[in-house]
RNA sequence: GUCCCCAUCGUCUAGAGGCCUAGGACAUCGCCCUUUCACGGCGGUAACGCGAGUUCGAAUCUCGCUGGGGACGCCA
């Protein structure tokens, strides 16, 4: 039974790089049938707060991430503290009384050195009886798992191939805080134990807490979970993703107009592929999943090619749908939405022009407010030689049935009878009644907007034409 | 500094020795469509980091260089 899991910490929102991670394990378990884990390692105290949890949760629920779980560490204290026992009996673990203070400076003279910074292992039992340590009364130890001196660990990741690191790379690294909450390396191997994972997927970032991890394993002799672990996802300017790079919270896409299946569809093909497809859905993504095809290298994030997958969303997805997450967007823009014409109409028509749904909201605007034109633009087509012209087709709009083909052909007559082209009848008359010059067909415009507030729209710029 | 990983158009990528005078997508440029703006259609510009090998043949394999990313906490 495969079984997979996603385990951030809670010291702050879902971001994107873990989104994606998490949509990996999520399309890889489900590909096989298996489960896949929502675990919390809230063991920093320090950080970890309870609006990051849900936040977290939110993330994943806009996502469409279904999961088992979730789990949290804080709550499974007794099992990392029965294994650190276990540890300390083989003796694959031991106490250490170091300070911190002492640790610093050590790793600093390290530095100096040019050596890469590790614990020295003085309280390895054997080093401190000859260096004649002795506990300090009343301090209460740090537990340190003992990494063996030689050999080396080797694995084969799944995404990036057979990888080898040698022991003496590494250190004796604490497994376990004196008040007895565990530290991550040895959490996760606790848990993914006891969580039966049977695949290990993760950040990059972690590939060299990998083989600390196996040795935790092997002196626990427990079966290792493969592991596979998925370059990161860089800014736009190839610097680790940050604040600075604006939207790195998956819920900031939410409140920016983007769909979900469009920021799904979007984390998945970066660093992902099948072939040449670039839409495709997340039960696509599940029966196409693979690790062969994930790329080894860090990918840069593109808003630009997210907003083109989002419009395609947008195109394709149902009216009624569309206007009610548009909707809170008009509402929030001052916009009395129930007294303008009905909305899933007016996104049906918009729709195609748009990238978010925040730019749906804006293209919607005119339906629900009276538009205010910009003085350049209405000087620009405020001419005193078509007023005529939209005197007549004012008094057509006010005898005719208002539907589109009707409106239609009261323009047509009117460019007709004033030999002039259809622009420039269309262009000032769009500009009288949306206060802009973009928008879609001015027939079906006008009809929507209603007869009304046509009419009253185009009397009173009448009355200030022209320019 | 030490260790680990990586390297195809501006960006995301296809590519697993000949199918590659390197394909797709975003962006960009041009044309068409057109009632403006979009949408859509057609087309263009644009890449195998460098240097040695291996091979009849290398984007694909090996080594070196350069460049990028990551890690080195009682954070995860």
């Amino acid at each position: 039974m495969t079984r997979t899991r996603f385990a951030p910490s809670p010291t702050g929102y879902l971001h994107i790089g873990g989104a994606r991670t998490a949509l990996y394990c999520w399309a890889f378990a489900k590909k096989l049938g298996g489960s896949f884990v929502l675990r919390v390692e809230d063991t920093d105290q320090e950080r970890s707060t309870q609006a990051s949890v849900q936040a977290i949760l939110d993330g994943m629920r806009w996502l469409g991430l279904d999961y088992e779980g979730p789990y949290f560490q804080m709550k499974r204290l007794e099992s990392y503290q029965r294994v650190v026992d276990v540890l300390l009996k083989s003796g694959h673990a031991y106490p250490c009384y170091a300070s911190k203070e002492e640790l610093d400076e050590m790793r600093e003279g390290q530095r100096a050195r040019h050596e890469k910074p590790r614990y020295d292992g003085r309280w390895r039992p054997e080093n401190a009886k000859h260096l004649g340590l002795t506990p300090s009364v009343g301090v209460k130890p740090v537990i340190r798992f003992r990494n063996p001196d030689d050999g080396e660990v080797a694995w084969n990741d799944l995404v990036k191939g057979p990888i080898c690191i040698q022991n003496s790379e590494l250190d004796d690294l604490v497994i376990m805080r004196a008040d007895g909450i565990p530290t991550y390396n040895f959490g996760v191997v606790v848990d993914d134990i006891d969580m039966k994972m049977t695949h290990v997927i993760r950040g990059d970032d972690h590939v060299n807490n990998t083989p600390r991890q196996i040795n935790i394993y092997r002196a626990l002799g427990e079966t290792l979970p493969q592991f596979g672990h998925v370059p990161m996802i860089l800014g736009p300017d190839g610097e680790r993703l940050s604040k600075r790079h604006g939207a790195v919270s998956v819920m900031q896409y939410s409140e920016e107009g983007f769909l979900p299946e469009a920021l799904v569809n979007y984390l998945a093909r970066l660093g992902w592929s099948h072939g040449d497809e670039e839409k495709f859905s997340a039960e696509q993504l599940i029966e196409w999943f693979d690790f062969e095809h994930i790329s080894r290298s860090p990918a840069r994030f593109d808003g630009e090619k997210l907003k083109w997958l989002n419009q395609q969303y947008l195109k394709q997805a149902d009216d009624t749908r569309l206007a009610a997450l548009t909707h809170p967007f008009l509402e929030k823009m001052g916009c009395n939405v129930d007294e303008g014409p009905d909305l899933s109409r007016v996104v049906g028509l918009l729709k195609s022009r748009v990238n978010t749904l925040i730019e749906l909201a804006q293209a919607a605007e005119y339906f629900y407010r009276n538009p205010n034109a910009p003085e350049d633009l209405k000087l620009l087509h405020y001419g005193a030689t078509i007023k005529p012209a939209l005197v007549q087709l004012l008094g057509h709009l006010e005898s005719i049935d208002w539907e589109r083909g009707f409106i239609n052909t009261a323009i047509k007559s009117v460019i007709t009878e004033h030999k002039i082209k259809m622009p420039q009848l269309a262009m000032p008359l769009r500009l009288m009644v949306t206060g802009t010059v973009h928008t879609p067909s001015i027939d079906v415009t006008l009809e929507l907007l209603g007869r009304e507030v046509v009419l009253s729209r185009m009397r009173s710029q009448l009355a200030v034409f022209p320019l």
